[in-house]
DNA sequence: GCGACTTTGTGCTTCTCTTCACAAAGTCGT
DNA sequence: ACGACTTTGTGAAGAGAAGCACAAAGTCGC
């Protein structure tokens, strides 16, 4: 316990030279376990078995398992993980000691919805710029957060130091938008704009499409007549953009 | 490729004894390759290379000429594929011909947004339906679409036929909301609850978490010192000059 | 009509993620 | 203390997706 920073194993890798090693898939699945976690915790559970665990999130137990042995995290044979070292490992991991500073730009439905979230601020997230370019909006507030104008956003973005990004634009304006953005030193960057952005090597992009992924549903159904895959128990596809 | 009968006929649908040959990513891939193409038709482009179309999209050309050898659409060697013809060969694979009928549950933030965005109407989703449980809501009308309760899914559900249907509640609320839009014939559901929920064997649900794609980012921020791995992984287009 | 050039289509390789099988390590009842 | 039972950790096998290299098939200039 107390600090082991390294955790050196036989075969497997964690750690590289500071470069961390933990497959893309899994990072994707650290937050979802994040997030059942601490509602266990909560709840004064203090142990739980993969099994357990899995079944909340809706994943497999061994993934889980095979995931959490990335992280370095040691759970008990016979027993199970103890919830709150667990809690502490995802979180270091996640980074999500710090607070994320994030910035919003485009403020139509879903980005004010987005701005008005209040899952966020329990995950370590702190929406605290906002961007548009309709006039009538800029220099107001929503939910306290100063609305500037788009134009302003690389001032804004160098002066903040915010790195972080949602954009939430038309999919005419998400290139532009995009490049302003990272020419105020955004560094990753989550776009809902049905549109194909592209950036800069070194900046990260994460594309959600809420059409596409109705779409996807409505291919599905259009084809429905297969019932050969995963067939039993609990079928629990998570997903999101992947990239 | 004279030596062996690959596939179907000229530009349609690839099913093999009811059993679809379309691998899960591609299919993911289709609604923005179908997106950028309907797009060009309006530019009056008829016809477009591989490469140019990645590019716009934002995958590798391979990538795209692989997705699309799944869908037997033919382009033309030396020229490239027919603008037309592509949107209706992804379009019937996708069964957009058909619009589906979408019901979105719950109307905080989120819900409210989705129910009010446009996006979905050109794609070819009808938002028909909307279930919510805040009594001062239901009765009202959200851009011309009544607000149900959502006890009454069952019965709404049933009687409209609608299959698709968006999962836009509290983390608490979700399992049993799931349960309830199952048991009133949903069978593909698109989940934005930031918790696990599983459904029986042959519905198909998606999952998007909001809080988890930001997570995701920041850990990335986090970990910032591994400019290594491949560089970029998208074409990175940087502002300015060209590659 | 012919040769240079373009662009598609795809077999094969490579890589990543998932699943399986099983040993290791611990608990619990008696 | 011991043996039955749980649950973790992981090597190895399997599945799926991505990328490379190149042949096939077409266009265009002359």
């Amino acid at each position: 316990m107390a600090d082991r920073p390294s955790r050196s194993y036989p075969g497997y890798p964690v750690v590289v030279n500071d470069a961390l090693v933990v497959p893309e898939a899994t990072v994707g699945r650290l937050p979802g376990y994040l997030h059942a976690l601490r509602g266990m915790a909560e709840d004064g559970i203090t142990t739980v078995s993969s099994q357990d665990l899995a079944a909340q999130v809706g994943v497999s137990a061994v993934k889980l398992r095979k995931d959490l042995s990335y992280l370095g995290s040691f759970g008990t044979r016979g027993v199970g993980y103890d919830v709150g070292h667990l809690v502490h490992s995802v979180s270091a991991m996640l980074g999500v000691a710090d607070d994320w500073e994030v910035a919003i730009v485009g403020l139509g439905n879903l980005g004010r919805a987005l701005a008005r979230y209040e899952g966020f601020s329990t995950r370590g997230l702190q929406v605290t710029a906002l961007f548009e370019v309709d006039p009538d909006l800029v220099g107001t507030e929503v939910t306290g957060v100063r609305v500037h104008h788009v134009d302003d956003a690389p001032t804004v973005l160098r002066e903040t130091g915010i790195r972080i990004a949602v954009l939430a634009v038309p999919a005419a304006a998400a290139q532009s938008v995009a490049d302003l953005l990272v020419a105020g030193g955004v560094t990753s960057l989550l776009s809902f704009a049905p549109a194909g952005v592209t950036v800069p090597a070194g900046v990260h992009l994460r594309h959600v499409d809420l059409s596409a992924e109705l779409q996807i549903l409505g291919f599905r159904e259009f084809h429905r007549s297969h019932e050969v895959r995963g067939a039993s128990r609990e079928a629990s596809r998570t997903s999101g953009a992947m990239a």
